[in-house]
DNA sequence: GTCTATACCCAGATAGAC
DNA sequence: GTCTATCTGGGTATAGAC
């Protein structure tokens, strides 16, 4: 049995993903769940502080298992490709949930006029991301795997970014459009962008 | 001396860029115009009716001059330098007007939950201009300049979606920033990831 | 074309009985 | 912890005088 609390979580992230957090109304809530609205008020203090808690329940499940650097190293010894499936596979496990696919969705949406959130998008969806990937093809230079002359940075946007535009891409401009679908895509796509990128700077034998 | 109906578009994209359409009172705009909001139904007949009126002036700016196709493959025999530099001037015209650029911010904020404008991201901001880019590549192939066993399209969105989120990155995650320092570093970036890109499929002589 | 006045609705939030 | 009742404020939009 799932407890009010939590079946006002549940139902604010599926109508906040649908309509935008202007777009739904403490009544709305309410009544999806089968209560009064002032009984919301018993559980969370404000209609903001709903879209706090979601926004920390993301935070922790996207942060809470990371692939260490020192794992990563590991992987890409076995090799580019069995390092970038892992990664990518973990990624996609996260995102498969549904609450967690409606939550992105609430997430990119609400960026524009969200401090927090904005926050969150610029300095762990986007800074923190790039500079993991930055680290990554300094490693992969160390390695030899690519040239030492061309630029790690430059290198971690030009593949990052494609991967984030497809995000929003499926997320706001396709949208609704079938998740499954998107995140079986997600992977060929992005390999084939990384394999154009890769072709360009690596070292030949 | 400029009349109410202009001025009652001018505060509204202005309004509009700041704080979303949402976060815009039909009695803050009046306000702003030295009006009572009443008069505003002289001019407009809903607020909607505002933001319609804020999109087809955007579409018509955006589209009126293009470069044909018979222009670009000119351009391209010059050089692909030439030709690049070229759209991208013409592009950065376009969008550098003040104007343009918090339409610009307009459309991508609420491209989520209006539909004529997603429909126009989808189409003529995404569909449209890779189709664009996937004739280029097409013609680049026929003049030997890029390999023939490459994929346009792969080619075309791995370019173009760099430069999309880009734009996103501007307009949402970074905002408020600096336009000018954007627009001046939007042709430089583009060029390093193009010719990342562009290494990759070039025939080598 | 602008004004005053107002209709009508719905928002977030609170007080206090049970 | 849920309810009924209510407060307060703001929203879009219209009617009709000038």
């Amino acid at each position: 049995m799932i407890n009010n609390k939590d079946r006002i979580f549940e139902v604010s992230v599926d109508l906040f993903s649908k309509h935008g957090y202007d777009g739904v109304s403490i009544r709305q809530i309410a009544s999806e769940v089968g209560i009064k609205e002032s009984s919301i008020y018993n559980h969370y203090k404000s209609k903001e502080a709903i879209l706090d808690a979601i926004l920390d329940y993301y935070i922790y499940e996207m942060t809470k298992e990371e692939i260490p650097v020192s794992q990563a190293g590991k992987n890409l010894d076995v090799s580019f490709d069995y390092f970038y499936k892992t990664g990518l596979e973990l990624y996609k496990t996260k995102l498969s949930e549904d609450k967690m696919m409606k939550i992105t969705r609430i997430i990119l949406i609400e960026s524009y006029h969200n401090e927090k959130i904005r926050n969150f998008v610029k300095t762990a969806i986007v800074g923190y991301a790039v500079e993991g990937w930055v680290e990554l093809f300094d490693l992969m230079k160390k390695k030899g795997l690519i040239r030492k002359d061309c630029d790690s940075k430059q290198l971690a946007e030009s593949f990052y970014y494609y991967g984030l535009f497809l995000l929003i891409q499926h997320f706001i401009i396709n949208y609704p459009e079938d998740d499954e679908k998107f995140l079986n895509e997600l992977g060929p796509k992005s390999v084939k962008h990384m394999n154009l990128l890769f072709n360009s700077v690596k070292v030949s034998e």
